[in-house]
RNA sequence: GGGUGUUUAGCUCAGUUGGUUUAGAGCGCUACCUUGACAGGGUAGAGGUCAUAGGUUCGAAUCCUAUAACACCCACCA
């Protein structure tokens, strides 16, 4: 069979992809041996696969893999998040296209249009994720909005209610007026902004005198119930007990005193606004006043703004600043850099709003993941820094606001039956409500048409942070074999950016609900950047379409571009030219195999003695090379496996190895020698079938005969062997030698194909892989001697052997002086150097003996090269 | 405003508890090499006063202090 010169990836992968799927290499049930478990991060169900996922995902992939062949149940399990708000808005926004309203809509209505879309789009990017190679076991695929999934939830939410732990409350929350819900601290951004600061002027009653008020949200004026000042602020003092009259609604409102003004910003003097401000409120709360509510849920105006109902906020503030200017009540207005908080998926700014929301009580759920992650170490964060952020967003852990105002997600198990503020019961299912509901009432006529569920729905990551216990319905069935086998699971791979969402409430609930950690490691990944440092964003246009890249290179490619230059924790500044690289390591592998393809093999043909130094250095090597492999593998150093295993492939097996055992073109090669090279071949194939499984799975079926059944993916981890490092040692010289020798070559325009001669002065015994260096070199002989005194030639010294070869043209004796005084030259400096710590008293007397015995040795040597290079130097 | 981290070759990064030659890798770059597995290749080479200034030490890229730039996280300064 003709092989072709390059590496096709298209064709293989998907035959490879559906071969270990119909051979369910992937699926995982509980057995005998060991689990190793990886939950995904469950990706958005209508998300399509962008540079991010392909990070996280090859990563778990390769752990997971490389787990799979360490003899572990490999068990990963996939499965996608109804992602509430961001979904939602996705159907809005489509629905919004074919003109209808959301508005317009039944809530049943509206999440048939949901449904839809789901299963249209739903899974698309779990397909992406094939594509990709992951090994997930897709039998076990889950979906945050299953039944048994929101069953779980909603145990957990009455479980947690009836515990005390959640409760309803009037909060000031963060209201996004566009998708009219609110959001959680965390889905809230800051970002910085030029806004003004205008100086409004409130009259005071009974007086000529105005106090003037610097704000950024003029509006909210219409909400003002008090004018805060500090109680100390000397000028202020004699407007402690008047009243002012809020400018534009002429309502009078007092002036408190509270220690929270800050005396130097501003003017010092505080508008409090409690419906519409945190601080405010507190402050309102405090000095008991009255909180307005100025906003309709689309954050227009409402009635009791007055004239201005029905206004945009942000018209209003216009019209506003417009009136205060007519009634000269405008001071000035300074341009003012501040932080705006807008909405992570809608972008719009967030209103902070009060309203009856539910609440999770955290800082009991805190303690124990805070000790897992920084007093046990039971969890260990990779890499270590962020465990300062996760210990300062811990302590400071506030109550979770887990109510939305939407319909996509798991709707809250509330039930109200009468006006009063606790005419609700919480219960699983409307059954259950109304039994309980007729004996908090008394009224035992009540019947279930009575009862209304709370509209809103919980947040997202309610559901999903329950995900490393419920994928194994460890919720509903506490005992059951595949959560006591799966649970905990060993590692969780994820982004920087959920720490707090996701990863720190998975640990909480953890705890909570199974007494024991989700995951022991938790591999948190760089942001994905683009070359120049901006973030991937689909707004900004700069992430690669992820499937066309691997369209384009290969998955295999893609994997090893991903993962050459990802440390844990460090943004990965991507750029195509990695999987252009990836994509030459596949065609380098490729044509290693063909070389050994293409070879006629002997039986009764000796070995040549390069072919068995070299295939005895390779062996050790390997091993070496295999236990600093594992080794990065345990430190989730991933990257510097791969390179490890890079250099492996390329240099050592491509280049040192496959070119030492090469024979004469046209000629045969010994049976011994391809059988082992071929054994080699293969283990290098196993230790980078985790990087690039298909490219591996093909190469490993062309290798050798298989059994219907086998696989790679399903064969083992090498285990390394022990090494002779003498043995290692020895040949990184020889490697030194020959690189002298094609550094003398180049350097006297010798071609490479003209064989010559070499003396070196030590004796035949010292000198190893004398084979390698002739064959290499390019070697006709090697002498074991000072060259004749009258020989034309050249030299070059390595660790005090002179390398000498004799050319057809005299040296040009100035050039070969020159090289060998500056040769002469550093040495002396370097002696100097070493010197100069010897003869430094406090050092010897300091220093271990070890460190000084290697400067001692460091003198001798450099004090043997001198005299040589001295020798060298008076021949001329 | 508070905190954390980063700053090493043109680019992206290693550098493990301070001590094997006056610092490494991959990519890129330069020169030469192509009917021989692979030009998606080979060989060799150039390239860094380890951000800056002090300090500790026999010895600092590595520890300490300050400064600067950048990044991220947290925070209610209207």
């Amino acid at each position: 069979m003709e092989i072709p010169s390059k590496f096709d990836a298209k064709g293989i992968e998907s035959k490879w992809y559906a071969f270990w799927q119909e051979n369910n290499f992937f699926k995982s049930v509980p057995d005998e041996r060991e689990p190793y478990t990886i939950v995904i991060p469950p990706p958005n169900v209508t998300g399509i696969l962008h540079m991010g996922h392909m990070l996280n995902n090859s990563l778990q992939d390769i752990i997971i893999r490389r787990a799979r062949m360490r003899g572990y149940n490999a068990c990963w399990v996939p499965g996608t998040d109804h992602a509430s708000i961001a979904t939602e808005a996705k159907v809005v926004a489509k629905l919004k296209a074919e003109g209808i309203e959301k508005s317009d809509l039944t809530r049943e209505e509206f999440l048939t249009h949901a449904w839809d879309w789901t299963e249209e789009y739903g899974g698309v990017i779990l397909e992406q994720l094939k594509k990709l190679g992951c090994s997930c076991d897709w039998d076990r695929t889950k979906f945050t909005l299953d039944p048994e999934m929101t069953e779980s939830v909603l145990q957990v939410f009455v479980k947690l209610y009836r515990e005390g732990r959640i409760y309803r409350g009037y909060r000031m929350v963060n209201w996004d007026p566009e998708a009219q819900t609110t959001l959680s601290d965390e889905e809230v951004i800051y970002e910085e902004k030029k806004g003004n600061l205008y100086h409004i002027a409130y009259p005071i009653v009974g007086s000529n005198e105005q106090v003037i008020i610097a704000t950024t949200r003029p509006e909210t004026l219409l909400g003002d119930t008090a004018v805060c000042i500090h109680p100390e602020d000397e000028r202020y003092y004699h407007l402690k007990g008047k009243s002012v009259q809020v400018p534009l609604v002429n309502r009078i409102i007092p002036i408190i005193e509270d220690d929270y003004v800050a005396m130097d910003f501003g003017t010092g003097c505080l508008k409090v606004t409690p419906a519409h401000d945190p601080n405010d409120k507190v402050l309102g709360e405090k000095h008991k006043l009255e909180q307005i509510d100025i906003f309709n849920p689309d954050a227009s105006i409402n009635e009791n703004g007055g004239s201005y109902q029905g206004l945009d906020r942000f018209k209003a503030r216009k019209i506003i600043v417009q009136d205060l200017e007519e009634q000269g009540l405008l001071v000035k207005v300074e341009t003012h850099l501040h932080k705006v908080g807008v909405s992570e998926r809608t972008k719009a700014v967030i209103e902070p709003r009060l309203s009856d929301q539910w609440f999770l009580k955290m800082e009991e759920l805190a303690n124990p993941a805070i000790k897992a992650v920084l007093e046990t170490n039971e969890i260990e964060l990779l890499p270590e820094k962020f465990k300062n952020t996760y210990r300062h967003w811990m302590e400071n852990i506030r109550d979770w606001n887990i109510s939305r105002q939407l319909w996509w997600g798991q709707r809250i198990p509330a039930y109200y039956f009468g006006t009063g503020k606790e005419d609700y019961v919480v219960a699983i299912t409307p059954e259950e409500a109304l039994k309980l509901a007729q004996q908090k009432s008394g009224n035992f006529n009540l019947t279930s048409a009575e009862l209304s569920q709370d509209q809103d729905v919980l947040d997202t990551w309610f559901s999903s942070w329950l995900w490393p216990i419920s994928v194994f319905d460890g919720i509903r069935n506490p005992e059951n074999e595949e959560i006591q086998y799966y649970y905990p699971t060993q590692d969780l791979v994820t982004g920087p950016d959920i720490l707090f969402f996701w990863v720190a409430r998975m640990i909480m609930s953890g705890y909570a609900f199974r007494g024991e950690k989700p995951f022991s490691k938790v591999y948190l990944t760089g942001l994905v950047r683009d070359k120049k440092g901006q973030k991937m964003s689909k707004q900004l246009g700069n992430s690669p379409d992820a499937l066309q890249l691997i369209e384009d290179y290969g998955a295999d490619a893609v994997r090893v571009g991903l993962m050459l230059s990802s440390a844990a924790g460090n943004d990965l500044l991507f750029d195509e030219i990695l999987c252009q690289q990836g994509k030459n390591f596949a065609n380098k592998i490729w044509n290693a195999y063909r070389l050994i393809e293409g070879w006629e093999i002997h039986d009764n043909l000796p070995a040549s003695k390069a072919a068995q130094e070299a295939l005895n250095w390779y062996e050790n090597h390997f091993n070496k090379t295999l236990a600093w492999v594992d080794e990065n593998f345990d430190k989730y150093r991933i990257s510097d496996a791969l390179m490890s295993i890079y250099k492996l492939l390329w240099e050592d097996f491509c280049s040192w190895l496959l070119e030492l055992i090469k024979p004469e073109y046209g000629q045969p090669i010994d049976r011994e020698t391809y059988e082992k090279v071929l054994l080699l071949f293969e283990n290098n194939l196993r230790i980078l079938h985790p990087f690039m499984p298909f490219l591996t799975e093909e190469l490993w079926h062309f290798i050798a005969e298989r059994k219907p059944g086998e696989a790679l993916t399903v064969s083992s981890w090498p285990k390394p062997n022990v090494y002779d490092s003498n043995q290692i040692m020895d040949f990184e010289f020889a490697q030194e030698i020959i690189g002298g020798i094609r550094n003398f070559r180049k350097e006297k325009n010798i071609s490479f194909k003209e064989e010559i001669t070499l003396y070196v002065n030590t004796s035949k015994d010292e000198f190893k892989f004398g084979a390698s260096i002739i064959k290499l070199g390019g070697i006709a002989e090697i002498h074991f001697s000072s060259p004749p005194k009258e020989a034309m030639g050249g030299s070059f010294r390595l660790n005090n052997l002179e390398f000498f070869i004799p050319t057809k043209a005299a040296e040009d004796p100035e050039a070969e002086k020159e090289k060998l005084t500056l040769e002469l030259k550093y040495t002396r400096g370097f002696l100097a150097s070493v010197e100069k710590k010897l003869s430094n008293e406090r050092f010897v007397k300091n220093a271990p003996a070890q460190v000084i015995d290697l400067e001692r040795k460091k003198a001798a040597d450099a004090l043997e090269k001198i005299s040589l290079l001295e020798k060298s130097l008076n021949a001329f």
